[in-house]
Formats: structure tokens, C-alpha cells, sequence
DNA sequence: GACAGTTGTCGGCCTTTCCGACAATTGGC
DNA sequence: GCCAATTGTCGGAAAGGCCGACAACTGTC
């Protein structure tokens, strides 16, 4: 492993699926995936001009995802990937039938091990202090003595990019719990949090306590093509957010896809848009579903604490091609869909569900 | 230069200097030096056992300086360096009269752009400022905007590790003079500063700033055999110190040099002994002079706060050898002096006058 | 030895943050 | 729907740290 970090550091695959959230997945290493020039322009955060390539671009491209790097951005902490993908000849298509195993992996240890809270007000406005739900403090934290009075101990966590950082956890208060203080608010303030954002804990597999952080959407819930990616944190000059999906970066990548040579992407799973590097192999299963009005279907989120996944439950109202005069046989954003409760209408991709 | 921190790194050889103080100078690379066994012994946590080795230990031995690597303790921030050594032959004591120019450069560089303070009880226990003396400030620190109303600042200076620290640095009061506050308590509770510990501050080259550390001598003034290395600084669990100078490697060391095999030494020149590594050049010629009984020297010292060098005049009261049994014609603590003002006898390296 | 410049120490006060009390909320039965 | 467990919010209190006042000290003339 050689000196490879031009000033870009990856971060342990782990932590990285921990602050994704669990409903993140990156198809394995050298797996078949489906590339959408589509979702990736909903990725970006301006709208992307595809005419600079002959007007050839298919509306997806089976590729070979050959690199993955696990990142962050430096200022906010929001995770990314920058994938690398090798297109592939059309019969190509034979599927590895194997990866539902191997997939889950850094996913399911991140999930058994970490833990998301999201800031209240008193978290993250008050005189510094975090109160730390029970279960996260008895199984991702280090263990506390609890027979000193009043039990506490310092514990160290390092952030996305390697930083450690210190605090005062300790056990008290009428009824007791868990607190951190010391420490807290100067965390707080350098991350410039706000009530909503998360924290995540991980217990990385070498014992280590690991923090990372999600800020909340301010989009609210589900987004969609009109929200773009860079939509600015606040209390952030856009110093790497300029650095985020650019129409340009989007454009190359769909050209150099469609003349079959390997191209780039960055990927931002927390940007509430859909995933546009689909694997190939659940792509190819939810495409032998007839998808029609009226077909009830569920679909997973995340419940705002990120410690368990709900269910939507919804009814396909239609079935269209979203753009079809630029994107003809596209099963991208195929079918809208009416939602129970919310009574809402959402856009969903096919094979989410 | 490849990745060569087997968990020790080295620093910035001016740094090393600016904390080591004034009077700290190490042979130049490839220089001739001599090596006193009996010195290292002084400057070791225990009593030397020679033993293991056959009888014939000389009292001093030609080497060629190979290599120096300049480090600071992990915990203590205490510089020290492992200098490696090629025992020559007797008959290549021709000697290299061209070093004098090249030895003092980080020296004088570093008493250049560097400034130490001896911290007062303000500085150390109070509620967590530091009064900086203006010739600091107003040299070493970067130029402060005197014309916003209070002129502030935050400085950032690297410690001997590399790792940052960052001070709000203002001007205020009356009389006016420069404080440092926000940062300064961590600083010093981090480090386990005490009042009589001095702090160093240093400009690099590259225009950064640095802070070191020295600590205060326990022993009071001079030292001399009757204190160890490893006299335990205050807060600090032995962690390192237990990887101070052991009497078992400086049996190795002496062992190595007495076959004329390369061997290393540690040498902490913070440690009140006097230094066991001498360049050929200086110590031929203080042999020159004819010492003896009645003749006046005048010896450099540092004053307290490491500003300036003062001198000790004195008078040679006896000459004689050490330990004339183990150590027949060793030229080490040739001389007993007595002191002009304290009256007081102290002991000394005859080519230290 | 007086004076000017510098810097050590102190007490006041403002800010931060630590703390238990209490209440709101959640989940289990 | 009740009860127990958990955890959000609040105001009081303690600690930390910023501040100018003043005095002690140093070096100079």
C-alpha cells in the first residue's frame, strides 16, 4: 500500500457504511452493475449537457466496477464514493449469482455495531452536554465501572478523517443516564452541528470507537429531481462542496461510457437522490417483475434515528417512461406511485422495491 | 526516505536545538569525536556493570559521528538523540579543521528565531493566560494588526511531534502588553506544565511557528553524577522513561565501541550531565592548554529564561583524574573548580572552558 | 536613584458547563 | 391504557477563564 493519498484519504469501509445508513449498498468489487447516465445527472447539481458526445448515449450501460474508494469531504464529513467503472460488451450479460452473500458485509457489521442519535435541542444547543441513549452506551461504548460514584471515564473517538476526539462520559442524574460532557461541545462547535443532524458511533473491529456525523436533509423527506446534490449546509462556505458533482464530471462520465472506456463517478449517498450504479444482478431481478397500476408494493426507509428500518407501504399508480423523447426504454423512474398515509405522491425507482 | 518511523519520528533538527538550549551542540555528520564511556555511565538511570565485556574499555575512543536522528520523548516532549558511531583506529586522528564553520548553523539559527520563558505561577496555575514578554511577540509571533481595538489573533504553533496548537493571541491591558488566553489552559494541561517549566517558542524556516518544552530541573542547579537521567518528571507514569538510557546499553555501547564495531548512543542534553560525545576537533584543542591548580576559566551557562548566556569565572582548585583505578588517563572531570560567587564546588569537563 | 518600560499577581465579573429535578415520551404488557 | 423505563428540558450552582488595576521588578540614564 503504497503512498497514495494526494491529499484524498480513504476511511475505513466500515465507518463509511456506518454514516451511509444502512440502506446504503455499493456492489461488490469486480461485480456487474448497471450504469444510469439518468440518475447520475439527478445526482448532480446543476443540469447536466450531454450534447458535447454524439447523441448516443444509452440510457443504461453495463459496466464492471473495478475500484471503490470509501471517502468524506473535508469540511462536512459527508461520506462519498468515488467508483470507478470499466464498461462491458452487451453479451456480457451473464450474471455472478454469487454476490448477495458477500455484499452485505462491511453493511451488516456496520449496522450490529454502530449507532445513530439525532441531536435534540438540548444536544446541541445547550450547555454542552449529548445524552447518550442507553443501548448505544452499553453496546457500542467502552465498558463503564459502574462501582465508582459516579461511574465515569474518558472516551476517544475518531472521526472520518482519523482525528481523535475526547470525551467526559459519565453515568448520573435522577433518574440515571448516560451524559457526555466535557468534550462535547467543542465537538459540536468544530463540526458546527445543529439540532437534527446525527451522530453516528461505530465500534470499529479493532476495538476502536469511531464518530461520524449526518447532516440532516433539509430537503425533508424522500427528495427528488428537484433537489440537487450541493444544496449547501449551513455554516459551510462551499469550499469542497464545489468540489461536489459537477454537470461537466457527469457529462464526461457518460461519454466515456457510451465509447466503452473506463470513467469515474462520485457518489454521495446521503443526498437523498436514487442510486445510479445499480447492481446488475438485483436490477436484472426486479426487471422480471410486471410492474403495473394498481400493484401494491413496500418499500424500506430509514426511521429518523437511523436504529431500525420501517416500511412504506404503496400503490403503483402509474407506469411511464420518465423522459421519452431524450431517454427511450429507460426503466429509470418507470413508476410513480400514490403512498398510503402520507398520501403522497413519490417517484420511486423500479428496482427499489 | 522512505517510510522510516518505526513509531519514532524525527523533528525538525532546529526545533531540537531551540528546546535543547543554547549551549547544545552536536558534532557535525562525519565529523571525528570522542566517545567517554564514563560520560555515557553518568548518563544513565543506574549503576554500569563494564563486566560482561573483557577488562580493556578504553577511557575514550576515536569515532566517526555516522548518524544523528533528533527526537523528542512521547510523552515528556524532552529531546534527545540517537547518535550512531564508528569507532576508528587510533592513527586516523587527523583532524577535520574545517568543521567549526559548518557545526553552528541550526544553533545560531535557532537562537535566532527563537525564545524561551520560564512559566510563573500566572502563568501555569492561574485562570489559564499566559503573558507573553513583548520581545516574543513582537519577534517571534506572526505580526499582529495593531490598529483593530483589542489587536487579536489566533496563533497556531506545532509542537515537536507536529501536532498543532492554537492560542488566542491579544494585546491588552494597562500598561498594554500581549497575553495569550483561549488555548492556553488545554496547552498547559495537556502537557502537565508546571510553574519553572520553560516554554520555547521558534519561527521555522518555512514560516511556521513552533512550541517546545523544557522541563525544569528537579536537581536544582549544575547536577552532577549523583543525579540520573531518569529522575522522574512530576505526572508522568514512567511510560518512557523506562526507555531512558539503561546501564545495560551503555554497557552495549561500550562493548560495540571497545571492538570498534559501529554502535548508537542516547544522548538527553536536558539531562545535567555533561556530554559524552565530543568532537576531536574542540577537545584536542582544550588538551592543549596546560591545566592546573590556581588557573581562572570562565565556563558559559544559561540564565533562567534561556535569553541570554552569562559566564562563571571560577578558579581550577585540583586537577586529577576521576577514578584513577577503573579509568587511569581519562581526561574526564580532570578538574574541581571553585566557584567565584556561589563558593561553591562544582565539577567540570576540562574542554568545556 | 529616579524614571520608564515591562510583566507578575490579584479580585471582580462574565461565560461556560455541570448537575439533579422534573416532566414528556416511549415501549411493553 | 396503565406502568416502568428512558430521555428531553430547565434553572441553579459551580468552575473556568477573561479582564483591567495595581504593584513589583528591571534596566537605563
Amino acid at each position: 500500500m503504497k503512498m497514495m493519498d494526494k491529499a484524498e484519504k480513504c476511511l475505513d469501509p466500515q465507518l463509511w457504511h456506518a454514516c451511509a445508513g444502512g440502506l446504503v449498498q455499493i456492489p461488490p468489487l469486480n461485480s456487474k452493475v448497471f450504469y444510469f447516465p439518468q440518475g447520475h445527472a439527478e445526482h448532480s447539481n446543476g443540469p447536466v449537457c450531454f450534447m458535447a458526445s454524439p447523441n448516443i448515449i444509452p440510457s443504461f450501460i453495463l459496466c464492471k466496477l473495478t475500484a471503490v474508494n470509501y471517502m468524506a469531504d473535508r469540511y462536512t464529513d459527508e461520506v462519498f464514493a468515488r467508483i470507478t467503472l470499466v464498461p462491458l460488451k452487451a453479451d456480457d450479460f451473464d450474471l455472478d449469482d454469487d454476490w448477495p452473500k458477500m455484499a452485505h458485509q462491511n453493511h451488516e457489521k456496520a449496522a450490529k455495531s454502530s449507532f445513530a442519535k439525532t441531536l435534540t435541542q438540548s444536544d446541541a444547543n445547550n450547555g454542552g452536554g449529548f445524552s447518550v441513549p442507553r443501548y448505544c452506551a452499553e453496546t457500542i461504548f467502552p465498558g463503564l465501572d459502574y462501582s465508582s460514584k459516579p461511574p465515569v471515564q474518558t472516551i476517544v473517538a475518531k472521526d472520518v478523517h482519523g482525528e481523535s476526539w475526547k470525551f467526559r462520559h459519565i453515568y448520573r442524574g435522577t433518574p440515571r443516564r448516560h451524559l457526555l460532557t466535557t468534550g462535547w461541545s467543542n465537538f459540536v462547535n468544530q463540526k458546527k452541528l445543529m439540532a437534527g443532524d446525527s451522530i453516528v458511533f461505530m465500534r470499529a473491529e479493532n476495538g476502536e470507537l469511531c464518530i461520524g456525523i449526518r447532516r440532516a436533509k433539509l430537503g425533508g423527506f424522500g427528495g427528488g429531481p428537484e433537489f440537487g446534490v450541493g444544496q449547501g449546509l449551513k455554516g459551510f462556505d462551499d469550499a469542497d462542496g464545489a468540489r461536489k458533482v459537477v454537470p461537466e464530471s457527469v457529462a464526461q462520465a457518460a461519454a466515456l461510457a457510451a465509447i466503452g472506456r473506463q470513467f469515474e463517478v462520485v457518489y454521495y449517498p446521503r443526498a437523498s437522490a436514487p442510486e445510479f450504479v445499480v447492481s446488475a444482478y438485483s436490477l436484472s431481478h426486479s426487471m422480471k417483475v410486471q410492474w403495473s397500476s394498481g400493484m401494491r408494493f413496500k418499500m424500506p426507509f430509514e426511521t429518523e434515528d437511523s436504529s431500525r428500518i420501517s416500511w412504506f407501504m404503496g400503490t403503483i399508480s402509474l407506469v411511464q417512461v420518465a423522459d421519452p423523447i431524450r431517454w427511450p426504454d429507460s426503466p429509470w423512474r418507470l413508476l410513480q406511485v400514490l403512498h398510503h398515509t402520507l398520501n403522497r405522491t413519490l417517484e420511486n425507482n423500479a428496482y427499489q422495491a
